[in-house]
DNA sequence: CGTCGAGCTTACGTTAACGTAAAGCACTCT
DNA sequence: AGAGTGCTTTACGTTAACGTAAGCTCGACG
């Protein structure tokens, strides 16, 4: 057994991404599928990064720092300095989606007050039930 | 006096935006200034429709939907139907955004957990003090 | 008279992460 | 042979909200 690769449509399937999405990712230097004849071929390795690429996604990474963070790691010698330098990113990440949730909920709580003053102004202008 | 009108200058500094900002909410139909000669003049109106559009901004509204929603204000009849639309615009985009904060915790947490796991390898990784 | 500052118009540039053709190869089935 | 399927490459299109640059006008000021 090789190392269990997968075509370009079950990578699609298994990480309900499209074709284009996995060749962008690729042009993007963000993972490096070999090839069979022309078509594509993915191993686990590959696989491994785009499950921390989707991953980073959903905490707000962009594309361009996941390539950078993936990177690190694929030095062959993920040492002291690398890790370090993920952990920050991440933290900092944090710290931003933290701000972001807090100017979030001022926003909602502003709004909200908005809608119960409207509320009042609603009341005031319906007529009388027919 | 009349109608105590602004340049744009006046109102950029007013509403901190630059210029750009207002001709394109002009452009965009969003706000409706006067000329004099060929400048622009601002009055109440526009000021308080600015005020809108940037209140709308914060609570996450689309120009073009902030657009749509300060013309229903404005045909004069501001009637049960049109308030009752914003309103419910309004509490539309509340509801939005409570989802958008739930989702932005649920990936904080996430994240979190991550970064314990992670400064758990960290201190594996450290080799002992120099 | 020259030019300075403020404002004007027109129009292309930016950014991210893909979407969406268009056109072609490689196999397989019938 | 023809048709269909799956994959490929190349390359332009999309979206929002302005940024930015070029070039013109107009009134004021020294």
């Amino acid at each position: 057994m090789e190392d269990d690769l997968m075509t370009i449509r079950q990578m699609c399937d298994a990480f309900d991404v499209t074709p284009r999405t996995l060749r962008f990712y690729e042009a993007k230097e963000l993972i490096f599928p070999r090839r069979n004849g022309q078509k594509r071929l993915y191993d686990r390795r590959d696989r491994g990064r785009l499950k921390l690429i989707l991953r980073g996604k959903r905490f707000g990474f962009a594309l361009e720092e996941m390539r950078q963070l993936l990177n690190l790691y694929d030095r062959g010698d993920a040492q002291e300095e690398q890790l370090t330098r993920t952990y920050e990113a991440a933290r900092e990440r944090l710290a931003q989606m933290e701000r972001q949730r807090d100017e979030l909920n001022e926003a909602i709580e502003e709004l909200r007050e908005q809608l119960e003053q409207g509320a009042e102004m609603m009341t005031a202008f319906r007529r009388p039930a027919a």
